[in-house]
DNA sequence: TTCTACCTTGTAATGATTGTAATATTAGAA
DNA sequence: TTCTAATATTACAATCATTACAAGGTAGAA
């Protein structure tokens, strides 16, 4: 992936942020995990390989940076930590209650695609569509304990 | 509202709750404060005054109860902390990145309003649409500063 | 090179929430 | 009523994500 280390590159300049060694690499991880929403943790914990001193609390001023720039997605749907996303096109989240599985979900709803930016009256900036369950493939296997005398 | 308090009660025992003292005026303070969405720490300074011994752990255990038996909901759109809402009915939120102010925001669209259960093959439990911005009461005050002309 | 602005780092502090163990209260049996 | 087991409440310690702070590092302008 080096042409694409260029494209990470020319976004951070494209936002006003200084292209470092560091912020290059975290962009980098988050552009290659878009269906992980990958927690600060995950993204430290995999780069310390890169980057051996590398510091949490870059980690931290760097999505901090990222979030304000617009140029992440933070989601909150754990109520725990935040989880990062590097797709910031309009979409929304279910989180599976048994896995902890983040699944991005697309709805065909005006408000779910952000057409409106007036709701009330109030300026909206932000829209966070977070629906918890379970998922397909742990529904499937409801009652399925690890041994089991499987199928027919 | 005494009549209320009888009413309290029995929303705790449809739900196998023991109406205790304290269970009972918990329920009834967020019954009594339907749009400010307090957080643990509001419900326990507010309750210090009735009931002087009362510990802020039993004020989590209480609330987590209620969240389980799904006698209240939980709102995480600040990110930092649960916010409690004695309402259940389908309904989303609101946060004004100015005053903080959280407010609740009813929407016309079907997966808004719980109509789907079932989503890309997952099964829905929960559904928390969180909206952020500045509100209509902070908006009208743009550029209306008190005395300086501050920066950001 | 030297200066300056900005980055990165390590460590301490914060704040919400949970874990734990002792004490208190309750409902039901005797 | 009195006793007893189950449940609730309390005080306090521990955890975990995140932020604050202070010190050292880096790159480019002059
Ligand atoms: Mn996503
Ligand atoms: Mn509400
Ligand atoms: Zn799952
Ligand atoms: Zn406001």
């Amino acid at each position: 992936m080096i042409t694409n280390m260029e494209k990470i590159k020319t976004l951070l300049k494209e936002k006003g942020i200084k292209p470092t060694f560091q912020r290059l690499k975290i962009l980098e991880y988050l552009s290659n995990n878009l269906n992980n929403h990958p927690t600060v943790e995950m993204v430290y914990e995999k780069l310390l390989n890169d980057i051996p001193t590398l510091s949490l609390t870059t980690v931290y001023n760097t999505l901090n940076n990222f979030l304000e720039k617009r140029l992440v997605f933070g989601v909150t749907i754990t109520g725990t930590e935040v989880r990062y996303d590097f797709n910031t096109d309009y979409h929304h989240h279910f989180l599976c209650k048994k896995c902890g599985q983040i699944i991005d979900i697309d709805l065909k709803c005006a408000y779910a695609e952000g057409e409106k930016s007036i709701i009330s009256g109030h300026r909206i900036d932000e829209i966070h569509g977070y629906f918890k369950g379970i998922c397909k493939a742990c529904s499937k296997n409801v009652g399925k304990k690890p041994k089991s005398r499987s199928s027919s």
